[in-house]
DNA sequence: AGGTTGTATCGACAAACATCGATTCACTAG
DNA sequence: CTAGTGAATCGATGTTTGTCGATACAACCT
């Protein structure tokens, strides 16, 4: 179902690889798409979670120790965990009693291409470190 | 004004280089700079904004070329572009009657090392594709 | 000075969001 | 089958955010 999410995401959303934020204006869907993502990342708590998720060894975290790490409800943290899910940057497996949430790099890794500025950016001709206010 | 906003996410924000998202967990204070960032690009809007002001040669777009790309007001564009700035992601610089906005890249590159993950990432042993729902 | 044009700020309002407690669902263990 | 535990969903609530019109500010030009 959430694999699902996934796949729309790839379609009609951010798509075949990279918008090229820094390279060409993004056309209305594409924004829409992008943005979605970058929302679910424009939380410190999603971070937070995220970044735990991501640097766990074995690349498995059970919920049973995000929710103690912060001082938030059990709903609250189930409610971040959806949301980075549904942006394709995690993704979850029920084991017994327990589930465990992972990162998808798919997601990661086409983010920081989007940010990435083509080879020779024609900024800063004269504008050599922080000219503009 | 801003260059300062500029120069404290520089210190205590995202700080010396890349938090690293994905290599280890983010303490609070970082995660709380980031977000701010991510959460100005978390908007279809000023994500085009944005990629209309990377995207153009020069380097420089007037204000007054990118209030007529959209079916907003004056004022509503006004307040994105504010925000983009204050997220350290564009400066601006008065030339007579106009404004014109430009891309601070090292913004952009911060973030992009942000979401990049340290060479062998552990994931995905046992997880060929999209295993995990 | 006075008028004109481009941009920013202000105040208001509706929609979206983060959070909680209560409840429900999924699974395991007696 | 009946607890008991971990996780998700549901409703409600206070806060944040996107948007607008009205207004103020800045620079130019008679």
């Amino acid at each position: 179902m959430s694999k699902q999410e996934l796949v729309v995401l790839g379609r009609d959303g951010v798509e075949g690889c990279c918008p090229a934020l820094l390279a060409a204006p993004l056309d209305d869907g594409q924004a829409e798409a992008l943005a979605k993502v970058f929302k679910a990342l424009g939380d410190p708590v999603r971070l937070r979670l995220l970044s735990m998720i991501a640097s766990r060894a074995g690349g498995e975290v059970c919920v049973c120790d995000l929710t103690p790490a912060f001082d938030l409800s059990q709903p609250t943290i189930s409610h971040h965990l959806k949301l980075l899910k549904q942006a394709g940057l995690i993704g979850s497996e029920r084991r017994g009693t327990w589930v465990y949430y992972r990162l998808l790099p798919e997601m990661t890794d086409r983010l920081a291409a989007t940010l990435t500025r083509p080879a020779g950016q024609p900024l800063s001709e004269a504008t050599p470190a922080g000219a503009a206010s």
